[in-house]
DNA sequence: CTGAAAGCGCTAACAT
DNA sequence: ATGTTAGCGCTTTCAG
């Protein structure tokens, strides 16, 4: 036996400060009692704490909220996360957090709801049709990161469309017209909005070619095809492989931004401190976290659920990776 | 009204299948019952979810883990914070995170504790007296990422004093003794020991200088101090100091590592992707979480709480920032 | 302002 | 294998 005791109940801090239960369970939720210090005391003495389990089952809800997302270490959804966490602990909800890259996305979702009021999935992968069933008994839930046609839950997700259309915009300014775009995941809603981006800019006299860039090596034949067809500018999902395209092109003694022009997106840490500092966007991961909880909030306190979305605005920062055309 | 009704519970279950609510829990627990596929229609048709809080009340346990930490949007932390997080779900925990950036310690450590079984403090700034009292209460804890000697509580630590030297050692080699230690969070115990290390250098015949860094004034002032002194390295506190350093002598046309060398610390991103790639320190953050998780599962089954220290290798990762000096 | 009592949803003897 | 029953610790009427 490790001689661990069973925490004091509200009924013995009662017995000790000589009053009743109620009277205890009503100091801690404020209300005037006429002997507050002896019962601060009795507390104090027996190091009682209120056993949560107790209150949220009677009570009927557990003040936390879920969040579950692909990985806790990747820097672009850490900071929804803490948006999310800073926002909601400001009404003294808890944050549940499920990292869904080792389980499903089902199951992870299934068990946190069971411990939350509600849930907040980042940029969840499942195609629409299968979250459209999920959120159902999943209510209430919000969709952060992508747009998800169909399905009645709000959802907040970033005008990736405009801001990769303000980025060509800007390398076509520049005299650009062979852009590579460096995809990312494939199937994501944010590369597809990327693309259309693409699709749209051909009206505009640009030449873009699609080049999959998600992993190394992808990346690598990305780099090839780009130096050997024409490509001016290479426009990439994220700052991730703009940092490493950029650093890649180092090593084969391609000069950024003098030879070839590289943008990033989402400016999450790597962009400013590179070497060429990188022209990138900057996705706006606080605000999306806190819109994201402050529909949550809503839906929590009884709003109806409807299928909102919200697209927020992002904005293209210039810095240095993207130099005018050279004259052939 | 939203029209919520109150959710499914075992009762009705157990009504609608026609058997008792225990059948329904044994079935819940995985008991073998005589019909499963009845039991499994009504949960599905009352799209019933067991409710956790009655489960944890009924238990006596939550079979979550409270984690603290002072900033979620941290690399360093984030993947702290994932370790534990694999790591714990594998026995069926959950995360529970709070971002103690806002909210004072105590009260954020405190309000964890009321949710989970058992919580891991991530670099707490109390201090060791601070600490040791509230240990106490709050117990059973385990602290990471730091010793806090004196404190009755598993800590699991990563050796910087020894890594440090290392980074030292090698910069030495190279001919170094001018060195610049460009320091962090003044009263971390991660500073600390780093400064130790440079204590012990001299007697190596290092010539150290400390200069504070952990701010943008400060890292300016230093820059100016290194580049007077005769400074011909500089050992940052972490990587961001070090890339941010790379990136201020980029601009006042220095070149690294041919006129000066600078290293970083932890390879948390930034320090493979920049321009010269950074000699650093391979700080092991899964592992950290990882073994801070199996300190505290160890405690929740009961073990005692005893001080154990535990101080993870961490190695140095030789790349391009640091140089031979150039003979005067 | 206070106490008595009922019950939130679930589990675990105990008896069958 | 199943049903009955007694709480887990707390909040909240309802009477005083």
């Amino acid at each position: 036996m490790a001689g661990s005791k069973a925490p004091p109940t509200i009924q013995e801090v009662a017995e000790l400060a000589g009053v009743s239960k109620s009277t205890i369970s009503r100091y801690f939720s404020g209300f005037p009692v006429r002997n507050p210090e002896q019962i601060r005391a009795a507390v104090e003495r027996l190091g009682y704490r209120p056993n949560s389990a107790a209150r949220d089952l009677k009570n009927g809800r557990t003040r936390t909220v879920g969040v579950a997302v692909r990985d806790l270490a990747d820097l672009y959804f850490a900071r929804i996360l803490r948006a999310i966490g800073l926002a909601s602990s400001e009404v003294g909800f808890h944050l549940l957090v499920a990292d869904t890259s080792l389980t499903s996305e089902r199951l992870a979702y299934e068990t946190l709801r069971q411990r939350a009021d509600g849930l907040i999935l980042c940029a969840p992968q499942l195609d629409d049709s299968e979250l459209e069933s999920l959120v159902d008994d999943l209510r209430p839930v919000v969709i952060v990161d992508r747009l998800a046609p169909g399905v009645r839950a709000p959802q907040v997700g970033v005008d990736f469309y405009a801001a990769m259309l303000g980025l060509i915009a800007h390398t076509m300014d520049l005299g650009h017209r062979r852009i590579a775009y460096f995809a990312g995941p494939p199937r994501s809603w944010g590369d597809r909005e990327r693309r259309r981006a693409f699709e749209t800019a051909k009206t505009f006299g640009a030449i873009p070619t699609i080049l999959e860039a998600a992993d190394s090596d992808q990346l690598d034949a990305a780099i090839n095809t780009a130096l050997s067809d024409g490509t001016t500018a290479i426009l990439s999902f994220d700052d991730f492989i703009a940092s490493s395209t950029i650093s890649r092109l180092r090593k084969l003694d391609v000069s950024v931004p003098d030879e070839i022009s590289v943008t990033g997106f989402d400016d999450v840490g790597y962009a400013s401190l590179s070497n060429p500092e990188i022209t990138t966007v900057r996705t706006p991961l606080g605000d999306l976290g806190e819109r994201a909880w402050s529909e949550l909030r809503a839906l929590i306190e009884g709003a109806e659920a409807t299928a909102t979305s919200v697209l927020l605005p992002a904005e293209v920062v210039v810095r240095a990776s993207v130099a005018a055309i050279a004259k052939a």
